[in-house]
DNA sequence: CCGCATCCTCATCGATACTG
DNA sequence: CAGTATCGATGAGGATGCGG
């Protein structure tokens, strides 16, 4: 039994799926793994996400230690997240789900496009090493 | 982009996630990873589960080709469930998850009991192996 | 034992408008 | 630019009962 934050988790997998289990979370820390980002730059990436849903997202991720927030104190203002280490560290997590889902993929679903999108895939995979 | 049953994805990390954006998902694969089960198997160890949500969720992971259903022509029915070869290959991605958590714990929280339930944890990661 | 059918609750997310 | 506030929609999941 692990104890974080007030909540009890039977186990590390359940501690860590905790994370998993929301729409946006995942993806806002793919876009993070690359390099720290405004929140404006994430709403641009994110397009299908409200603003008001993104700064939810990012309280939540803040207050379990996942992203740091910095204010830069000017006007118009400046905020930028970026991964703390144990962020930096579910760079794991997502090798295996970026190969997972390719071979996924492979087996029961179709390539439409070979994009390079700023958004996602090869263009990120590679960024921050996990490709191959 | 991929295409898999007429849902399309930007990446394949996208796809994967689109496997764990479940409160249950998750929990039935760690249960079945180390050998098939019975729905009342899976029904008694994930106590706070619904036999509809069960069943829903079971017949989600079937469409998706990430598990079994055998159905043994009896009375009183009997309905295996196992891992397909796709299913089985999540077990990367669990061992990522493992081992996160275990090193988010240790930063962020503390461990309350070193139980050895047969729901979770170190029990089935020495099972199939991901401990460590 | 396993699963389906209803009905219902409630958290999550979206739309929109407004502030320092 | 980066939020907050309010209201409303929606859909996953829960409770219960029935059936092969």
């Amino acid at each position: 039994m692990y104890k974080v934050n007030d909540k009890e988790y039977k186990c590390s997998v359940a501690l860590t799926s905790d994370i998993f289990n929301d729409k946006w979370k995942l993806s806002i820390i793919w876009h993070l793994l690359s390099e720290e980002k405004r929140f404006k730059e994430l709403h641009e990436i994110m397009s299908d996400i409200t603003q008001k849903t993104l700064t939810v997202k990012l309280k939540e991720l803040e207050a379990k230690n996942i992203i740091n927030r910095e204010v830069y104190p000017q006007v118009p203002p400046k905020v930028v997240y970026s991964l703390t280490p144990a962020g930096a560290r579910l760079k794991g997590v997502f090798k295996e789900m970026y190969n997972w889902g390719i071979s996924y993929a492979s087996e029961h679903g179709e390539v439409t496009s070979e994009d390079n999108d700023v958004c996602c895939d090869t263009y990120i995979a590679n960024k921050i090493g996990i490709n191959k």
